[in-house]
DNA sequence: TAGATTGTTAATCGATTAACAATC
DNA sequence: TAGATTGTTAATCGATTAACAATC
């Protein structure tokens, strides 16, 4: 099946989809079919077959899924088998985080420039990266081809800094701040708000555990 | 309109619905529709009088929501009218860096409690809380009525927490680390997994900008 | 071969949007 | 009053699931 245009609900499962075939791959099974990758991700075996089929014939009859195969097709389809070098913007406990993690990190995705608007940031290492002014974001952009930004600076910074990354060509973008970000349609944003995560967990909580028994809301 | 049972869609707007009103309130804009709602948040305002339709009857035709009015309702909604007490485990980057935004946020989720396996860390300070240690995490949920959980530990040691928490009787659970875990029913798990976030943006991305050029993928 | 499992079509389910009477 | 905007029903759109022929 070829170019449909495919839903962000498909998109946003791959990585999902990769998440478990790494760790079938550590575990050294070789093969998998969507019945079991849907027990482990709670997912409907026919949703996994038909978001896989959206991009090609990746299983076999009567077989499943080859796992390393599989990967391989899903790194591509979310363009990891190239090298996409990112920014950040935010040297933070929150950026630091994110580059740490990124050290670890196995794959194609690197940040490679750290910016700080902040004096005192300025010069600091974080692992064997200088934290740079804000004025070299533009410049460090095109000459290193970074084409995703990450923003981890608080909210009222954050326009700004997107921007920033606009002006100087980003692709993308990650947003951190809890903010809403307007940017022209061309460049891609997507948020990482863990506050509304937290939030919107709030909302399964029961109500009023102790005391305090008010009339309900409606 | 009461008690169909939410979608979770809707639930996940309220949070960014509540975030708007504050910025409107802190411009001491009184009033606003749901036409200009949509607009800053690019929503359909059919489906933002829908999804607060859903809880009451919050607008005045004509006139549009009274923003201190809905920031009050959607906050009761969420259950943010009490305190919550919240635990963290995992005491690295990303820990502090989530206890850090939380000692200036001004809703009453608080985390009260922050655990590490790792004897070096326990003890130390992260804003006015010591670090305790993990055989302590059960008793303290308890006596301080913690309802829900974080964890920013290493991907490996995310099911031995998150069954440390269900364990202590936590309701919730916000989970950073790039891991699928099992929980009962009864306990809420939201993944705030930004690596997921930064590899389907990767996807958006074009492809070979420079050099390369293999055949497509299919 | 018989059993397993894919890729895909058709059926179902749910979420978004349009439209409009009610009313401020 | 006239204009604006809600709450809600009906229409549309899209995503999930079931079912099954093809085939390993």
């Amino acid at each position: 099946m070829k170019h449909t245009k495919i839903s962000e609900a498909v998109v946003r499962r791959l990585p999902i989809y990769l998440q478990v075939l790494k760790e079938l791959q550590h575990r050294e099974i070789q093969t998998i079919s969507s019945q079991d990758l849907g027990l482990k991700l709670d997912l409907n075996p026919a949703q996994i077959r038909k978001d896989l089929a959206y991009f090609g014939d990746f299983g076999r009859k009567g077989i499943g899924y080859d796992v390393s195969y599989l990967m391989d097709k899903i790194n591509q389809i979310l363009k990891l088998d190239q090298v996409i070098n990112v920014a950040l913007v935010g040297a933070g406990n929150l950026g630091h985080a994110l580059c740490n993690y990124n050290k670890y990190s196995k794959d194609n995705m690197k940040i490679v420039a750290v910016f700080d608007a902040h004096p005192s940031k300025i010069g600091s290492q974080i692992n064997n990266l200088s934290v740079l002014p804000m004025h070299e974001l533009k410049a460090t952009v095109k000459q290193l081809g970074i084409r995703i930004g990450i923003i981890t600076v608080p909210a009222f910074e954050a326009q700004n800094v997107a921007n920033l990354f606009v002006e100087a060509g980003v692709e993308g973008i990650l947003n951190f701040a809890p903010a809403i970000l307007k940017v022209p349609d061309e460049v891609r944003i997507h948020h990482a708000d863990f506050t509304q995560e937290l939030l919107s967990l709030a909302y399964y909580l029961e109500r009023e555990r102790n005391g305090n028994d008010e009339s309900n809301l409606d």
